[in-house]
DNA sequence: TTTCGTGCAAATTATTTGCACTCCC
DNA sequence: GGGAGTGCAAATAATTTGCACGAAA
């Protein structure tokens, strides 16, 4: 199936894996893209990152990591950030199966101009 | 205007506020929510609380603090994480305006049944 | 009367679903 | 022929927008 989706990767929305895909397949459908990205999703390949905003990005990367979302530019960044930053361990009562972390701010480039 | 809306307070999305509402006041329409939702976020009354889902929920509850969401029930808790904890306070180049830190799992009225 | 909050209904955007088509065994 | 992956086009869902109406300043 479609592997290349995630040499070209980033935290790209479905929109713009669709976009940089087309012109390489142009009988490409959006359709596709959802299958596939589910199917990665379901058995772990890549994972969905939401960062406050209504459409999904997906992430190649599925280590433990934290988002940097630019507030000016929209960019997403990985940022690594050590376990023992990532809040608590454990709550009383409550069993933790994933933890998510970002951040949003301003992006190196956009606060150079 | 509506400030009842965070009478009602847990993180509500915008279809249960409707939802919770209509009884008492059969006129409201869902666009008089979102109008008030958008209008109190931009003065930072409430917060919009994103935890994996496409819908928005929104919180009364300004001061930083984390969200739990049930995987089981789907019910999000507030969970208050000493700021020590929630991860880096800086990141080379980036200025962060906004700190997100939510966790997914079982919550305890899910794990005892 | 001007302005503001409201609410309907239509538009937009993101995503899902139903079904038909083709390629390969 | 039968299953898989694909893709169109219609369906859903969440949210936004355009406009018109009524109450209060």
């Amino acid at each position: 199936m479609l592997e290349y989706l995630f040499k070209h990767s980033s935290h790209p929305t479905v929109e713009e894996i669709y976009r940089n895909l087309v012109p390489e397949i142009p009988t490409l459908s959006r359709t596709t893209v959802y299958n596939a990205l589910n199917l990665f999703s379901e058995k772990d390949l890549v994972c969905e990152v939401n960062v406050g905003e209504k459409e999904t990005r997906y992430d190649a990367n599925t280590g433990e990591h934290a988002h940097f979302k630019c507030n000016s530019c929209g960019r997403v960044y990985d940022v690594w950030i050590e376990k023992k930053d990532w809040g608590v361990e454990s709550l009383e009562g409550f069993k933790i199966e994933e933890k998510h972390l970002y951040y949003r701010g301003i992006c190196p480039r956009c606060s150079r101009g």
